[in-house]
RNA sequence: GCCGGGGUAGCUCAGCCGGUAGAGCAGCGCACUCGUAAUGCGCAGGCCAGGGGUUCGAAUCCCCUCCCCGGCUCCA
């Protein structure tokens, strides 16, 4: 018998080796590529540092810092490093949690005497974490029972509390806890309570940096002590560090907030109040494009267009649940005509549902869809208002089906797919979509009514070939739901669409129709929100484009610049033939500016064109076309040509090519 | 709502430890009439978010309110 294990490695080769032989060595004698890339292994899919010995066969996976899981083992240790930092500059600092996250990491403090981190403090802290770092600490780990964890952070509250509840809810597991220690030069050093893994050694970490400061709840809880969390980004080389930074800079260079109010799209006057938005005429002409098209996909797909007012009486929102549900949520009421209260519409179901209810029903009339642009108010607590994507005043592109359990499942299949088509149109190709399940508490309907919805959920989801996640209890309390995610043109994923089967409104409202057997019947009903909040979609359309939107979006189409005053009639002509075919156009005239100040002005702008028209136009009829994003003009395009292929561009609703500048 | 940071001209921002405001861009006027990312000169523009207090004197220091930013919590 030989006393050589056998190791399985991820691509299924073998390896004999003695027993005792550590991850690292393994690595190693694979390649000196992939041991300095290590940074922790899995053995039998179990995460373990590089220095664990390997005691029986087993399967080994190296895991390197340019993997998603290898990222999080540096940004884990970057925790600890920045951990020890504080402790060693603030001292009696209590230390909390500190997790790797998306991109970095963060550690919860609570530093004594209610002290707060200040921006310098973010910079003295690391430099304290690069003279960690340039130590070369080793990460240690150690094992422990939990008496011996409980008396080694007798002065941390934090660390003690989690080692007590990590016991609590493991009954009958071992309950021995791990910590990892970095030693420092003179002995002393550093521990923190663990799972692990970690990279061996700080000399390992190195492209971090320190963000922000911001307040947390410990364990989310907004009823216990709030504490301060320090958050970082961590990567395994400066080059993805740097590549990441530049990320966040592209993000901000495409603010909605910014470029709305560069491009004169909307506003946020502060006399207005928080949380609502004022729309300019060209963020306005944005937003009766989009609403156009959208009512024209829901009239060609069988929608009824409807209006219902702002307000409504209380007994409305009693009958629908939401005085009971969601009062917190909803602006107060107004009192009118002895002491009768109408509260501001935070949804527009409940009027929907009164216009299924205005006569009899009959099966034939069903699916019955109603679609409206409905504003609603919803009082947003003051601190998640964001510019116009959490906001108290919005519209939704709102639509509810009635339908009868029969036609649930094909009714949400051609649903789904007329989502995607319309978010197509506006340049959306990404999608991923959540199936939220019944809610363990608060949440009402029969067993039957949920298990049928969901089954309906799954059913037409799978039809629909979008990748889904299942989310176990995330569903409303009145039905189950899918939402639908888009990734825009930088990455970023944005929740849209949402789709909710709904039993207890129709139950509520006691909507009934007659089928064909002359019985009532009570029909099933669907949440439907396309774009969302019509506000909410603008901003992340601002943010995907970077303000460049697609032609047939475009606020001025197109510019008509004459090269001097003489060139003005000739530009005018050019003018009212491109408005006279539907195209959006402006002339800037020669009378105060060079021709280069215009030029700049309009890209600065982001018209999707630019005409020059000079001397050579006026006697050719042609125009000098200047394409966003080219940097050569076009010169000499007779109009006609240009006009035809523009046209052509608006009717198709042609998409910028390749990402989005 | 909570923690932290802010609010000075339309925008971006300067204004140290208190001595009653400044730049660039934008705007307006005049000149320039020009073929592709800033023509020149000039002018005007601020209840320093709002209110209260301290002080001989407050943009500056203190308190309250409103609004914004970054998180946390929340999101029918």
């Amino acid at each position: 018998m030989s006393d050589q294990l056998t190791i399985t490695l991820p691509d299924g080769s073998t390896r004999e080796v003695s027993p005792g032989t550590t991850a690292a060595e393994v690595a190693a004698s694979i390649g000196s590529r992939l041991a300095k890339a290590a940074v922790a292994a899995r053995l039998d899919e179990e995460p373990v540092d590089l220095g664990r010995r390997i005691e029986r066969d087993c399967a080994l996976a190296i895991v390197t810092s340019d993997s998603d899981e290898g990222r999080h083992v540096l940004r884990h240790s970057t925790a600890h490093v920045m951990a020890q930092a504080v402790l060693d500059l603030f001292p009696g600092a209590k230390f909390a949690i500190g997790p790797p996250i998306e991109d970095g990491f963060y550690y919860d403090f609570e530093l004594p005497g209610g002290v707060h981190f200040s921006d310098d403090d973010l910079a003295r802290i690391e430099a304290r974490m690069r003279e960690i770092v340039a130590a070369d600490q080793p990460f240690v780990r150690e094992e422990m029972g939990r008496e011996d964890g409980l008396a080694l952070f007798g002065d941390q509250p934090y660390k003690r509390e989690i080692i007590e509840s990590v016991d609590a809810s493991e009954v009958g597991a071992d309950s021995s806890v791990s910590v990892y220690r970095n030693p420092g030069p003179a002995g002393e050093g550093f521990v923190d309570l663990c799972r692990g893994p970690h990279v061996p050694s700080t000399k390992r970490l190195g492209a971090f940096r320190l963000m922000k400061v911001a307040g947390a709840y410990w364990r989310g809880d907004e009823k216990r002590p709030m504490l301060q969390r320090i958050y970082g980004t961590a990567w395994e080389s400066a080059k993805a560090l740097d590549e990441h930074l530049h990320r966040l800079e592209e993000a901000e260079r495409r603010d909605h907030r910014r470029l709305g109010v560069e491009l004169d799209l909307v506003s946020f006057p502060e006399e207005l109040g928080a949380g609502l938005a004022l729309w300019h005429p060209r963020g306005a002409v944005i937003r009766s494009v989009m609403e156009d098209y959208s009512r024209a996909r829901h009239r060609e797909s069988g929608y009824e267009l409807v209006f219902t007012p702002h307000i409504a009486r209380s007994n409305l929102w009693e009958t629908s649940g939401h005085l009971d549900f969601y009062a917190d949520g909803m602006y107060p009421p107004m009192e009118l005509d002895e002491g009768h209260r109408y509260y501001p519409k935070p949804m527009n179901c409940p009027f929907h549902l009164l216009i299924f209810r205005s006569r009899i029903r009959s099966y034939r009339e069903l699916p019955l869809r109603f679609f409206e642009f409905g504003t609603v108010y919803r009082y947003e607590r003051s601190g998640v208002l964001h510019g116009l994507l959490r906001i108290r005043g919005f519209t939704q592109d709102d639509s509810h089906i009635f339908c009868t359990p029969d036609q649930l499942v094909p009714e949400l299949s051609s649903l789904i797919e007329f989502v995607l088509s319309v978010l197509r149109a506006f340049g959306f190709e990404q999608f991923e979509a959540e199936l939220s399940t019944r809610p363990e508490e608060k949440s009402v309907g029969s067993d039957e009514d949920w298990e049928m919805a969901t089954r309906a959920l799954f059913e037409a989801i799978d039809g629909s070939g979008l990748s889904y996640d299942v989310a176990e209890g995330e569903g409303a309390f009145y039905g189950p739901k899918i939402d639908i995610h888009v990734r825009d043109a930088i990455g970023r994923r944005w929740q849209l669409s949402t789709l909710q089967v709904d039993f207890q409104e129709p139950q509520r409202f006691e909507l009934e129709y007659v089928g064909a057997d002359n019985e009532r019947h009570r029909p099933i009903m669907i949440h439907r929100a396309l774009f969302g909040s019509v506000e909410r979609f603008f901003g992340i359309l601002i943010e995907h484009y970077a303000g460049a939107f697609p032609t047939w979006l475009s606020p001025v189409q197109c510019l008509v610049l004459p090269v001097a005053d003489r060139h003005e009639p000739y530009a005018e002509k050019v003018l009212s033939q491109l408005r006279a075919a539907g195209v959006r156009g402006e002339l800037w005239d020669a009378t105060h500016d060079t021709l280069g100040a215009r030029v700049r002005r309009g890209k600065l702008e982001k018209a999707p064109y630019v005409l020059v028209v000079g001397d050579d136009d006026v006697s050719s009829e042609t125009v000098g076309v200047n394409r966003r994003g080219s940097a050569e003009a076009d010169r000499g395009v007779p109009v006609d040509s240009f006009l035809a292929a523009l046209l052509a561009e608006i009717d198709e609703r042609r998409l910028p090519e390749g990402a989005a500048p």
